[in-house]
RNA sequence: GGCCUCAUAGUAUAAUGGUUAGUACAACGGGUUUUCAUCCCGUCAAUGUGGGUUCAAUUCCCGCUGAGGUCACCA
């Protein structure tokens, strides 16, 4: 069965780690069957609307790799694609319900509402509009609120994720469909277009399981086909158990791109992060993702979203990258996280610095504080030398001489290549009689006075003759 | 509070009415001639609780507890 699916936020801010599964899962669900996944943008509430918030969503979409058949930009046959200019359409349904007698025009005042609800939570019973309903309402007309007329019932549906589920009379209620400003709330909205759309999986956060009855009633009313429910499980924050949110410091999709997180680990984890496929595969291209998916594996209880396995993850991939792609893809996907020194120096440069130091990332970002000494000689700083756990039991004397006989060996050196840099330096250990730990460490070190680096004659390869023997040198004078 | 959902190591998860309850991340220890990583090996670590059904329950049922969600002219 070819599924049509959506993804349906509305323009309110920037996509979190919280809520962008809910356009992944419909997404593998469409390209697993050949379907059509379909972006529309809700955005009925005119008071939390956020300009520029749309083309965040198109972003962060495009970002993890994860396009629309019909939508903003692309189009489609059952556009427009922004609730807000679909107005007309749900005049239409809304007075197929006045006209069955299954909506009404509300003119009670707001005020009035709270006093009814109110009147209910003192008295402890549950708060339904129905049982409050005006008695003569007036004829509906534009300014005036539209309620659904409730008929409630008992309901059995199934949810694909949640199993069968029944819900009593007590959980329906006079919905609002349409507001008094003639936008239509999400409840009545979202099944219109649903429906006009011909999606077949309606797909959301289970926030929405509560309300599914109320739901199942407007299907019935407005005589439309019930699509398959998918309730997808929360993803919580990492220690308190809470649904992520903005609220507890869900960062945007897209500050983990600027973090240096490649988009294949991001879908990689996500998709990971409530569901399955039973084996113990742990890296799933996008293309996996798509054939391997299924519905009856996504997990049912929430998830606690814990970022070092997407750490984890994000490493893989990289190596990944490298080794399957070559370090040209690799190099493509660094642009603007290589450290300022680095603005002068020539790609081919970077690639080179790049593919000895690509396994020790974990985001593209390391780049930044990992190779800042490829690209410029390093300050010069004696106590990281002295103190060293190998070297503190040299005296400076020493220190200076082994410098100095290095570079004298090294300036020797016609092949700069990193077989006859080992060669050297293994001569050097043995003519100096020093530890591997005591020579390495103070020739890594003063070339780099990093903290880590890549292998020695990797990195004295990538140096290069001139910088090595002059910044052993330089070192070599200042003790 | 009403209604709904969920419950395997710290985290993500696998599995079966009968197994030594598997895997990955993390943590810890070790190996790969310096460091940091990669890679490899190893260690620690789980069926929330109380009842049932059953020869046998982590698995099926019920209570409890805990966690989450929802009760808007927000989505």
């Amino acid at each position: 069965m070819k599924a049509i699916t959506r993804f349906a936020p509305s323009p309110t801010g920037y996509i979190h780690i919280g809520n962008v599964r809910s356009a992944i899962y419909p997404y593998l669900l469409a390209r697993q069957t050949n379907g059509k996944f379909i972006l529309r943008i809700e955005d009925t509430d005119r008071e939390r609307f956020v300009e520029g918030a749309t083309d965040l969503i198109l972003d962060t979409l495009k970002w993890l790799g994860i396009d629309w058949n019909e939508g903003p930009i692309v189009g489609g046959t059952h556009g427009p694609y922004f609730q807000s200019e679909r107005k007309e359409l749900y005049l239409e349904w809304a007075k197929k319900l006045i006209a069955s007698g299954r909506a009404y025009a509300d003119p009670t005042p707001k005020e009035q509402i709270d006093a009814y609800r109110n009147e209910c939570n003192s008295k402890k019973v549950p708060f339904l509009y129905r049982n409050f309903r005006p008695t003569n309402p007036p004829a509906w007309q534009p300014g005036l609120p539209l309620r659904f007329k409730a008929e409630p019932k008992d309901y059995s549906w199934h949810d694909e994720v949640m199993g069968d589920m029944h819900a009593g009379p007590e959980t329906q209620d006079d919905i609002i469909i349409i507001k008094q400003d003639g936008f239509p709330t999400y409840n009545f909205a979202h099944i219109v277009d649903d429906a006009e759309m011909g999606v077949t999986h309606v797909m959301r956060g289970v926030e929405y399981l509560s309300s599914t009855p109320n739901y199942l009633a407007l299907y019935e009313a407005l005589g439309l086909q019930m699509p398959y429910f998918v309730s997808l499980p929360h993803i919580l924050t990492p220690t308190g158990n809470k649904k992520l949110g903005k609220r507890d410091g869900a960062k945007s999709v897209t500050e983990y791109r600027d973090d240096g997180i490649l988009p294949e680990a991001m879908l990689n984890y996500l998709a990971c992060l409530g569901w399955n496929d039973g084996s113990e595969q742990e890296i799933y291209t996008k293309d996996e993702l798509i054939s391997k998916f299924s519905l009856d594996r996504i997990q049912s209880s929430g998830a606690r979203y814990d970022e070092t396995k997407l750490l984890w993850l994000n490493g893989q991939w990289i190596r990944r990258l490298f080794t399957e792609q070559g370090v040209d893809t690799l190099y493509d996907r660094t642009v603007g996280f290589w450290p300022d020194s680095a603005a002068s120096a020539s790609p081919e440069y970077q690639k080179q610095v790049l593919s000895i130091i690509y396994d020790r990332l974990k985001t593209l970002s390391d780049l930044k504080t990992m190779t800042d000494y490829f690209f410029r000689d390093p300050e010069i700083n004696l106590d990281l030398l002295i103190n060293n756990k190998f070297l503190k039991k040299l005296s400076e004397a020493e220190l200076e001489s082994l410098l100095k006989v290095t570079v004298s060996k090294l300036s020797t050196l016609n092949s700069w290549d990193a077989d006859s840099l080992q060669n050297t330096l293994n001569q050097l250990l043995s003519e100096t009689g020093k530890k591997p730990a005591e020579l390495f460490s103070l020739i890594r070190l003063s070339v780099s006075f990093a903290p880590f680096s890549p292998a020695l004659n990797l990195t004295l390869e990538t140096l290069g003759k001139e910088s090595t023997i002059f910044r052993l040198n330089a070192v070599a004078r200042a003790i």
